[in-house]
DNA sequence: TGCCAGGAAGCCG
DNA sequence: CGGCTTCATGGC
């Protein structure tokens, strides 16, 4: 299936941490494990992308999952018609990034894991997980075996010691909890999706191992409340050293989650890290 | 070897 | 409320 499009581009979403299972396998191509299934994506030109799914997927899975139906030239090009010099050059720079719609479970593991860690590292964790509790699959196209991430019924019945051997550190605990909370039905995730963004964060910091950065990440990439607001170690480098941390995030209200998206991405990539 | 990583809980004042 | 310490683990 072959996409058009101006703001879409694998590497940069790929490298934008948001997402913990999209790996480069070649020059210009990536795969992506999600939702069960495995697609490879390949940057043909600048904006056009080939993602090896048939169409009826297209329009019914990934065409959402990479939220294609929003425009993000439109945030882009205000963002460049701004006084913000800082921003001018970040949106321009990652003008490729979108905000993937994942798996709400998914995500909420991945950034409970994500706490005190560096991504490379959540990336193993998640693989471990995936392989020890999630099914194996196979890619006809491709080849290839993967593993599906786990249910929140089988995370939920995790023995401790068993998670400790996975090497995820004091998390453990925190994992079956949050999955046992899902699995019983304390927390609705598919409720979370339609209520506000503040009634989001408000119940995931009910979950123990959740504080307001990781539930604000939950919020913008699980639930795709694009207002949210994650401020991380890199985040607050940005607010400190290019805003006196006098940033206001209101001022991008309704989609101050895309601008943060921009931020944190041009300034890892200014001090040098790309994974 | 000490420091850092898409932090949060527990405790203290 | 704000500041300090501790919590596993791996990479540099």
């Amino acid at each position: 299936m072959r996409i058009r499009n101006k703001n879409f581009d694998i590497k940069q979403i790929a490298e934008s941490g948001q997402c913990f299972r999209m790996d480069p396998i070649s020059e210009n191509k990536h795969s992506l494990i999600a939702f069960d299934r495995y697609i490879e994506l390949e940057q043909v030109e600048e904006d056009l992308i080939d993602i090896s799914c048939s169409k009826t997927d297209y329009e019914f899975i990934w065409k959402d999952y990479f939220d294609l139906d929003f425009d993000y030239g439109s945030i882009v090009g205000k963002l460049n018609s701004d006084s913000d010099e800082f921003l001018k050059a970040a949106s321009s720079f990652g003008r490729g990034i979108r905000i993937l719609r994942q798996d709400p479970f998914e995500t909420l593991i991945s950034f409970i894991i994500s706490q005190n860690k560096n991504i490379p590292s959540i990336k193993v964790c998640i693989e471990r997980i995936c392989e020890t509790y999630g099914n194996r699959m196979k890619d006809n196209k491709s080849g290839r075996d993967y593993y599906t991430f786990p249910t929140p019924i089988v995370l939920a019945e995790a023995k401790k010691e068993d998670l400790r051997a996975l090497k995820l550190g004091y998390r453990d605990e925190y994992i079956i909890g949050a999955a046992r909370a899902v699995a019983v039905g304390d927390i609705d995730l598919n409720a979370l999706k339609i209520c506000s963004h503040d009634e989001a964060v408000k119940a995931l910091k009910s979950i123990k191992g959740i504080g307001d950065k990781v539930a604000n990440c939950i919020s913008l990439f699980g639930l795709h409340h694009i207002e949210a607001f994650p401020i991380d170690v890199w985040m607050k480098r940005v607010l400190s050293e290019y805003y006196q941390d006098k940033f206001d995030p209101e001022k991008y209200s309704g989609y101050a989650g895309i601008v943060q998206q921009y931020m944190f991405y041009y300034i890892r990539h200014i001090h040098g890290v790309s994974n």
